[in-house]
DNA sequence: GTTGGCACTCTACAGCCGAAAGTGCTAACG
DNA sequence: CGTTAGCACTTTCGGCTGTAGAGTGCCAAC
C-alpha cells in the first residue's frame, strides 16, 4: 500500500524529487518541533505552535503523504509523527536555512581559537564547542603525514641519541633513545649521510621501505643503528601514531531523553572508553572542508546508529585533524552546523 | 534499638573489635556470595552453597548480629542480606585471604609489562589489566619530576633547534622549535655552556628561576634564545604537563547489574569524558607502594560513590604514575587486589 | 548456641480498567 | 482538487488489584 520511494541513505545529496512548498513547510515544522520537544508531534500541536490557519485534518493529510514518502514515522496509532532519518536528511539538505552564529558566541569562539592557535593546543576547543552546541564535541589532531624533508641524528650526553624528522611543511618531530652500542661521532655522521642520500626519493611511508634496505645494504657496523633510527622516524610520522584526542560534553547528550531508556547509554560508554574507535569514526570527516552531516545509520560505526555527527577537517599549525559534534539523531542541525562551520573555517583559514 | 558501632569509613585499618570466628565465617560467605551472584543472599543459600551443617535459622541469627554491627544490610523484609560498605571494609581488612595470580595470567602480564618497559608505553597496560580483572582499568603516567642532569641544545637543518633534557634517572625528553633569530653554531654552544654552568645547582623547579636569571644576566645576543630554551625545558619536566592516561574496560562495569537502573550510568559517562577528574582521583593513589582500596564513599569524588577503586603508584622508566582498577562496590577484591599488586610490584621492582 | 515451625512482610509480576491522545476515514464544502 | 468537520477507532500510560514467592523474625524447645 505504501509506495516507498527508494531512499539511499548513504548519498547525502540524493536527487529525490523535491517536495512541493506545502509539504516542505509541514516537514520543516515537524522536524523543528520534534527537535525541541523530543516528543512525537501531532497535527494539533503544529497548527497551534505555528499559528496556521489550516485545519488539523489538512495537516494530517500532508503528514500522511510525508509518511508515504518515508520521511515521517508513526511510533504507534495514537501518537504524533516523528521524522525518519530520511526526513532529517531531506531537512538538512533542502529545508534548513543556515543560522548565523550570534556575536557573543562568536567572540568566545574567536578567543578560544586564538589561544589554540598560538599554543598548538587545538584540543582545548572541544570543551568550547561542546558548551556552544550543547552536544558531545570531539577534536582529534595528529601530525601531518607529509613528505619527509630531512632527518637529523644527534648525540646527547649520557649515551642518548635524538632522531629528528622534518616534514616539508616545517613540522618537526623528535624521538630519543639509548642505543645498545653507542656509535662514535663518525659513525653517527655516516649513518645520517646514509639516510639522507636516500631520502629525496622517500615519501612518507617509504621510510619503512628504507628500514628494509638498511638491513640489507647498509655498512654492517651501523646497519642496526640506522634501522633503529629509521623505525623511530617512521613511527613519528606514521598515521598509526596516536592522535591527540579530546572529548567533552558527554553529559550534554547523556541527559537527552533518547539515552534514558536502560541500555541505550552502553554504546556511548564503550565509545568514550575506547577512544580509538571514536577517532576512526571522526577520521572519515577529516577530508571535508565544509561540515558534513552523517545521520544515524549513515555513520559507519554500528555501535552508535542512534546518533548523528557533524564534522569537518581542520588544520592548525603543523597538525591536521577533524572536529566533530555528536548527538542524538534528533539534533538541532541548524545551530550545530553553523557552529562547526564557523570553528572549522577559522581553523582552516589564514 | 540497633547498637550501631562507631564506624569510621575513612580509616582503612580501623581498630574495630574483631569478630569471633563464627561471625567471620558468615560474613565472608555473604560477601563472596554477593560478589559473585549480585543478589541479596539468604540464609538458605549460604547453607547450601557452602555445605554448612548448621541450620538456616542459626545463620539468620548470625546475620542479624552482623546487621546490628552495621556490616550487613536488609534491602527489605523479605530479601536476603547485602554487605554494607563497612562490611566490605572489614572483609578487605580482616577476612579476605590473598589470591595468587594463576600462572597463565602471570605470563600474559609479564609479557605486557616487558613490552611496556622497553617501549615506555606503560599506558598499554590498562587494556591488559582491564581484561584480567574484568573491571575498568586506568593507567596514568606523567614525567618524573627529577633533578635535571643535563641539557643539550642541538641545531637541526631547516632552522630548528632541539632542546633535550636529561634527568638523573636516565629519562630524556626533547622539544623542538624554530627560533626567530637562528643562532650561529658558536652562539648555540655558548648558550649551552651558559646553561650547563648553572645546572648543578638547579633542582627540577629551579629551571624556572634560571629563566629569570637568563633574562637579567646572560649575554645579550643569546639571552632571549636561552630564555626560550629554558622555558621549554622546564615545560618538559613540569608536573603540570598533562599525564598520559589510558582507560579501558568500561564495558566490563557498564554491564554490571548496578549500572542497569536508569540514570546510574550517567556519572560514569561524565567521568570517562572528563578524564581530568579521573586522573585527579587516581593521583590520590600514586603515593602507595602497595594496593590501597577505597570503597564507595571513601572515594573523594562524589560522582562515583557507588564504586570502589584499587590503586597504587608505579614507576616505569623515567615515568611515575598510578594504576587503578575501578568497579562497583560489589567487586571481587581478592582477585583485583592480587592483580594490581602483581602488576604494580613488577612495574616498581627492578 | 542451636534448631524447627510458622506467621508475617514485602516484592515482583500479571491482568485489568479508564483516561488521554491522535489518528483514519467518510462525507460534505468551495 | 484541496480543505474541512465529525466521529469511531486504536494504542499507550498510569493506577489499582490479587497472587505467588522469597526470606525473615520470633518463639518455644533442645
Amino acid at each position: 500500500m505504501k509506495p516507498n520511494i527508494p531512499h539511499s541513505p548513504h548519498s547525502p545529496h540524493s536527487r529525490d524529487p523535491r517536495l512541493d512548498p506545502r509539504l516542505s513547510r509541514i516537514l520543516t515544522f515537524v522536524v523543528e518541533s520534534h527537535v525541541s520537544r523530543a516528543e512525537p508531534v501531532g497535527s494539533q500541536y503544529v497548527r497551534a505552535a505555528y499559528h496556521l490557519s489550516i485545519s488539523p485534518a489538512t495537516i494530517r493529510n500532508a503528514m500522511r503523504e510525508l509518511e508515504d514518502l518515508g520521511l515521517l514515522l508513526h511510533p504507534h496509532t495514537s501518537a504524533g509523527r516523528v521524522p525518519t532519518e530520511a526526513g532529517y536528511r531531506y531537512y538538512v539538505d533542502h529545508l534548513m536555512r543556515p543560522e548565523t552564529v550570534p556575536i557573543g558566541v562568536r567572540r568566545i569562539l574567536d578567543e578560544a581559537i586564538g589561544r589554540a592557535r598560538t599554543q598548538s593546543r587545538a584540543s582545548d576547543l572541544a570543551p568550547i564547542l561542546a558548551r556552544a552546541t550543547r552536544q558531545l564535541a570531539v577534536m582529534a589532531v595528529r601530525s601531518r603525514e607529509e613528505a619527509v624533508d630531512q632527518v637529523n641524528l644527534v648525540a646527547l650526553d649520557g649515551g642518548h641519541v635524538v632522531v629528528a624528522v622534518g616534514a616539508r611543511d616545517g613540522m618537526v618531530a623528535t624521538d630519543t633513545w639509548r642505543p645498545e652500542l653507542f656509535p662514535c661521532a663518525a659513525d653517527l655522521r655516516r649513518a645520517e649521510s646514509w639516510i639522507r642520500a636516500r631520502l629525496p626519493a622517500a615519501g612518507p611511508k617509504a621510510l619503512d621501505a628504507l628500514v628494509l634496505e638498511a638491513r640489507a645494504g647498509a655498512p654492517l657496523e651501523i646497519a642496526s643503528f640506522i634501522e633503529e633510527a629509521l623505525t623511530r622516524a617512521s613511527r613519528l610520522l606514521s598515521t598509526r601514531e596516536e592522535p591527540a584526542v579530546r572529548v567533552d560534553g558527554a553529559d550534554n547528550i547523556a541527559s537527552q531523553p533518547e539515552f534514558q531508556a536502560p541500555g541505550t547509554l552502553r554504546p556511548l560508554v564503550s565509545l568514550l572508553a575506547n577512544q580509538e574507535s571514536l577517532v576512526r569514526t571522526l577520521d572519515a570527516f577529516s577530508g571535508e572542508s565544509v561540515p558534513r552531516v552523517a545521520i544515524g545509520r549513515e555513520i559507519e560505526s554500528p555501535a552508535i546508529r542512534a546518533c548523528s555527527i557533524v564534522g569537518m577537517g581542520v588544520a592548525v599549525g603543523g597538525l591536521r585533524g577533524a572536529i566533530g559534534v555528536m548527538g542524538p539523531v534528533r539534533m538541532p542541525y541548524r545551530r550545530v552546523i553553523s557552529l562547526v562551520s564557523y570553528v572549522g573555517a577559522r581553523l582552516a583559514g589564514a
